[in-house]
DNA sequence: TATTGTTATACTCTATAACTATA
DNA sequence: TATAGTTATAGAGTATAACAATA
């Protein structure tokens, strides 16, 4: 697969600068596809959500799911999020801090917390819905409504659940 | 889209332990499932390489691109795998030390450095490729053939690159 | 005894700024 | 002046272990 390693400045670099490298192994791995799309989704998240609203990629899931489930505990945003408690806590903190949710402890298991959006809260997460929206479209440059349905599809079949 | 927030226990949690949360609006926002795939490939690389080889991700892909590409300079690692130059020169470090590769510098532009995998390195890159394959066998109890090659395709659509 | 969540701690990952050497 | 790479430093992200409160 490779072409010979050499010390040969003559022979060096394999390709020029600007080329594409060639990908051997990787090509057939899933997981580098993974995260090299993630670079891009990860900057058109900066770009759109995370500077404007000062909000981290995990602090907008637990928002939109906050929106969308209601109050939550710890425990099922952790594990949608794949979040260890320690971690959620932090998180947790932060956005109380920022006057977005509470936390109120349980009448029913006085262990176990309700996550609550704030009116503020409330609000940022229709703000960075809408925000959203333009994002998505985004990338409409790259890929058709159908690839992008599909793609979505088929990532869900790798995340298994 | 949402059920109205509510202190109120009776009504809380809105889904059983167990079950899956509403999405909302992440349904709709391709990072939240790139993000959520690469939970599973992160894993899968984890346990049949990483944990294995005592890899990183980034230094698999390092010695896979070296192992396809014969000699490459750092700047066109990093361009490729979206890496800054400090956090570059320190996975070089790493990998020169485990004695994987050696820095040599450029006769053409003494600025410049060519990155040669040793013969170690070579050996390395050649297991771990082996152990790639049966990493991407596992995902066939999630997707077919025919899916795994089209995700690829879409992935490279996003990345762009 | 087991579970929910927190605190304390540390290690990995990534970024920015300032620097050296070469061009 | 610009570029390749390094050093120094800090911040963000994530993990483990030990703990408190409750079941």
């Amino acid at each position: 697969m490779a072409r010979p390693t050499s010390t040969l400045d003559e022979l060096l670099p394999a390709v020029v600068d600007g080329d594409r490298l060639a990908l051997g192994t990787l090509a057939d791995v899933l997981g580098y596809h993974v995260a090299q799309a993630s670079v891009t989704t990860v900057d058109m998240f900066e770009r759109h959500i995370g500077e404007r609203f000062g909000l981290r990629k995990v602090e907008f899931s637990i928002l939109m799911l906050l929106q969308a489930n209601g109050a939550l505990t710890p425990k099922r945003l952790g594990q949608t999020l794949a979040l260890t408690p320690p971690n959620l806590t932090l998180l947790l903190d932060r956005l109380q801090e920022r006057g977005l949710l509470l936390r109120e402890r349980s009448q029913v298991d006085r262990r176990s917390h309700n996550i609550v959006l704030t009116a503020a809260g409330l609000e940022l997460a229709q703000q960075t819905a809408e925000a959203a929206q333009p994002m998505e479209r985004e990338l409409q440059s790259r890929l058709s409504s159908a690839e992008r349905a599909l793609l979505i599809e088929l990532l869900r079949k790798v995340a298994g659940r």
